[in-house]
DNA sequence: TATGAATGAGTATTCATTCAT
DNA sequence: GATGAATGAATACTCATTCAT
């Protein structure tokens, strides 16, 4: 829709295809990037290896939070749209939200330096916020509503706070043999089951 | 002992005196910037806010990570000896722990970016690491193993991976109203209480 | 052959130009800075002398071996060049050998500071001693193998010994009026007639 | 007078003898630091070798080349007392004057960076200049004009000119096993002996 | 549109030299 | 006289961002 005519079907515009595959080529040399140089990695970096100019990232992806969120979109979208599914196929609305931050959690803590930025409170960042956090606190929340709905929980404790916490615990977690990201983060799912202290 | 005496009454290095209090202007001003702009302000600010040149911070602290450390030593100091007299006073060896790590909460969530600098593993921070973790994650391990041995938490999380993650909680949390590190703190605490999941 | 096919007559990359053309305002800019300053001059100095910024000049030239390199190449290979032309025509090997040790005392005494660069071994000045001696001191070579063929001198010295010790006596030759470097570098190809005493 | 009195045959001043030693353990101490990180060491090694502030070093010695000046003066006094001497016992002064420069060499060669300072014409190396060069351009113009009226060389070359050219060359010598000075300086003399081309 | 050359602010660090104690 | 703390100029180098081609 934003994008346009596409409901016309046709050829519509060649340069589309161009720029979308450029585009695209883009992302997976960020994604590489990130992956060994972390999402800080310099940007002339990220062009050399697409191969193109500095201005073609900044044309595309006008601060580095955008291409951030571009580069996660698909795996964003993909934990976003796990949340209700799980919520199905669960036994019970605590391990629906137990299974779900596992997959938030895998996600991160294979992102070298992904959850470190997430927490970053500099402006530019917020369109990293909005992609990650209004796509997936919902989610987030409704998995908590459940559990509270079903009494498996009884904490008043809000999705953001929540996922912000889960991020935080897999801050530096990659390459810290002695820290388990995932274990911590079972100890908090645990904690919530039972009242506060 | 080449200062130490001054219980001998005589002036000793006058130089001494003045060199220290200058240290310690200097360890208000870091402290200063520090929460202004964080610990990895700039090292010339420090300077500028202490109204003294680059080259005096150098001379006391030649790294960052021993201007950190000193800055912090005394509340390191506090938190550590807190320890064993929490241990005593307190109901059961668990609430022991959860009032301790919430002093270390306390410390850490009003040190703009400490608790960030504190997971980083570039080297130089060794220092850091050390003044904060050897001193204080035996301490921890001391009330972990209280708890453990009163049959209040079964975990096998060791210290240092429990303090790791409490800090990391701590990241940011100051400046983010909806965010409270010490509410999902005690939630982890409250989970090492269950059965691991 | 990227941008090499300048033959064919299209305009290839018309950038290229302008950056050639702006580098080579660089070097004239390196060149005169190093004259007055000598070669080891500050890199902003040189950036500010060609009216640049100092990130253009480390594009360019990632070391101040690369830039001195570059700034003394035409000369290196002249220099170079003229050792096999001047064998053929100068009388004997060894007065080939001498006016070509000229050429290279010309080249040194007015380059200011290059001399005593020359002989650093600090590592970063590799690149400098290869551009130089790997180039100059083949040429060197084969000049003092004709003449010890001929023999006019039974020198058992090296090529790199005599350049090295030629531009040793280059050293601070510019602005003494009471050093006259050609006089010694003639002595001592003098000296290279005789039997060592 | 000045330092008052002598004369009484008394005590006299302990201070004095007291800054001598004092002086001449700087001075041990210089040659230390020198020897092991060259002349150009930082001020404050020396001090920091000698066991005295900084400000010690500057009191005794205001310049830098007044301290390498006071370092080497018995080897600069024993260098000029020689030449005489060999005068005397050489078979020829020619020999004699090879012999000379041959401690000349000796001296400089085992004098990290010596060489090199020795030449640079940066003021306030005046001094160190006046001290080496002023001390023995004499005596080796002693030498050479012995030479030359012996019939042995007839070069016009200047004690100054010779000696600065034989500094030059053992410029670096130490630590590159490519380059023997001694065996460029003896070329260089054994050029004097002949014609100048 | 894409390119990548140019820019220059920002930061760390060293060390000679001065001067209050 | 001795000390050494303080000073700050000097310099290298990186990298985000802009903009002419």
């Amino acid at each position: 829709m934003k994008d346009g005519d596409e409901g016309t079907g046709q050829a519509a515009r060649p340069k589309r295809a161009d720029a979308r595959r450029n585009e695209e080529s883009l992302l997976d040399a960020a994604a590489a990037v990130f992956v060994a140089s972390g999402v800080e990695a310099p940007v002339r970096d990220i062009a050399a290896k697409a191969g193109v100019g500095v201005g073609t990232i900044y044309r595309h992806f006008p601060t580095r939070a955008d291409l951030i969120t571009a580069v996660y979109q698909h795996q964003i979208d993909a934990c976003a749209e796990a949340g209700p599914r799980l919520l199905e196929t669960s036994a019970t609305p605590h391990a629906a939200l137990a299974r779900w931050i596992d997959l938030f959690v895998d996600f991160l803590v294979t992102k070298h330096g992904l959850a470190a930025v997430l927490q970053s409170d500099s402006p530019g960042f917020e369109t990293l916020h909005s992609s990650f956090l209004d796509r997936l606190v919902p989610v987030c929340s409704e998995l908590l509503e459940a559990a509270a709905g079903a009494g498996e929980i009884h904490s008043d404790l809000g999705a953001y706070e929540l996922m912000r916490g889960v991020g935080n615990l897999c801050i530096g977690a990659e390459g810290d043999s002695r820290y388990d990201a995932r274990r911590l983060v079972a100890l908090l799912i645990a904690g919530l089951r039972q009242p506060q202290s």
